[in-house]
DNA sequence: CTCCAAAGTTAGATAAATCTAACTATCATA
DNA sequence: TATGATAGTTAGATTTATCTAACTTTGGAG
């Protein structure tokens, strides 16, 4: 009886989610205009979305998520981040391409696929013979080939750098700077170093993916610092102020 | 009038052209096989693909590719298996797995973003801080993550490896095994060292994509060493045993 | 308060991809 | 050569996602 949503119905609950986040209503009308259809095909597909029970719409009226809506338009949101990440900060592919593949790909990756995704990406950031380095090397890479002297000049210069990282791990040394989660540019990705937090707070953190060794990236912070938006394994994040000066992150 | 073809459409010249590489005919019955749907929906899917120009096929008979419709179908299985091989080679995603996302990822993926990909599967197993040794540390990052002293000594004993081979990068000397592409395993990997051959025979090799600093892997070897099937850039290619002698890879 | 433009709905059509049921052709072998 | 099992086709139905045309509701300007 409740079979799985089709890719059109998975997107849009995305576009629901999306525009929640951007206004605070969410019209008939706004949903056509993003996702390129006209007004009745979506007053029908949410007619559908509504038998199962995953939208709320009264005629004439707003549309909303259910909360089982909510989550699974999460899911969908999680999926297209996840893949436009790795699209972007990875392969290097143009933002808008990135965007466009992640939101077809989004319907087509298995669960399986999409963790290992999520762990390659953070891999590639976290480990010392990837980084940002290593991936700039592979946009070079790209666009003209690498030569025997580029490569023998990229090794030495690398193994320089790894050699320090080295002795900074043993000897428990701090290389990077480290600062806490609210002093985190937007656009910069950072390492969770540790949590300073007490009791339920520190628990929240934990439970939201925040541990030691996670990669976070800072998306945006509000006006007065509260609230700030991060990213976390693909999970859009908001954190309170006073959450964020409980997490200490090094910049990457 | 032309436009594309629908995902569903490329699932069926994707299938027509295995079963063609599998078996001498294709009959409709084995592409409702492989498809899992019933025959009626063959017969009425090649109807479409008839008007198109891209199969033919009389009523009764056997089926099979157009001139068009075999250009296309080797794009759609070079799309599967360049998606396939990164997930299986670098992300680690079981074969089944891995077959089954491919298949539907390769309708989502845009060319700019495949070529990406091709480019960094490549980039990963020939570059000096990615190989084969770096995805095996992100399999075990992946299952228990990275403490501290494991990640001390995988970079002591990786910069050893590194210096190393800028020693040989730096002195010309070659500290891999060098062989013809004839003697490359099933299920290994090579990349393009030199072509021996001469004028239209090197030429052929060079248009196919094998070229120095490529990455080659070897995926059949008849009984008698001819033809060898190799996979170059996602292009399943099959050489005669006199081309696949001319051409020089190490193995990584 | 009235009225009209914009937003939304209803009705009905179309295209793609599938199915079942019923019919037809092919071909091996008795 | 006759014939039945297997393969294939035709016809007609269903589901999903879309559209246009025509109708209805809502809410703001005058
Ligand atoms: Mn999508
Ligand atoms: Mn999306
Ligand atoms: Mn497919
Ligand atoms: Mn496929």
């Amino acid at each position: 009886m409740k079979k799985g949503l089709t890719a059109t119905m998975e997107d849009y609950l995305e576009a629901i989610l999306f525009l929640k986040r951007e206004k605070r209503v969410v019209r008939v009308k706004d949903i056509a205009c993003v996702l390129g259809v006209r007004l009745p095909t979506v007053t029908s597909m949410l007619q559908s979305l509504g038998e199962r029970g995953l939208v709320e719409h009264e005629k004439y009226d707003y549309v909303d998520l259910s909360p089982e809506g909510e989550v699974l338009a999460r899911e969908v949101s999680r999926r297209h981040q996840v893949i436009k990440d790795f699209l972007e900060d990875v392969l290097g592919v143009e933002p808008q391409k990135a965007e466009e593949d992640a939101c077809r790909m989004e319907h087509a990756i298995s669960p399986e696929t999409l963790e290992r995704l999520v762990k390659f990406t953070e891999f590639v950031f976290l480990c010392p013979r990837g980084g940002r380095q290593w991936i700039e090397q592979f946009q070079q890479f790209c666009s003209r080939g690498l030569s025997k002297e580029e490569c023998a000049a990229h090794i030495r210069a690398f193994i320089e750098g790894l050699e320090k990282k080295v002795r900074a791990i043993e000897t428990g040394e701090e290389v990077r700077k480290v600062v806490t989660l609210k002093d985190l540019e937007p656009g910069k990705k950072g390492k969770v170093t540790a949590i300073k937090g007490k009791g339920g707070l520190r628990k929240r953190l934990l439970d939201m993916g925040i541990v030691p060794g996670t990669l976070v990236e800072m998306e945006r912070v509000a006006p007065l610092g509260d609230p700030v938006e991060v990213r976390v394994k693909g999970y859009h994040l908001s954190l309170r102020k006073e959450e964020a000066e409980e997490v200490y992150v090094e910049e990457i």
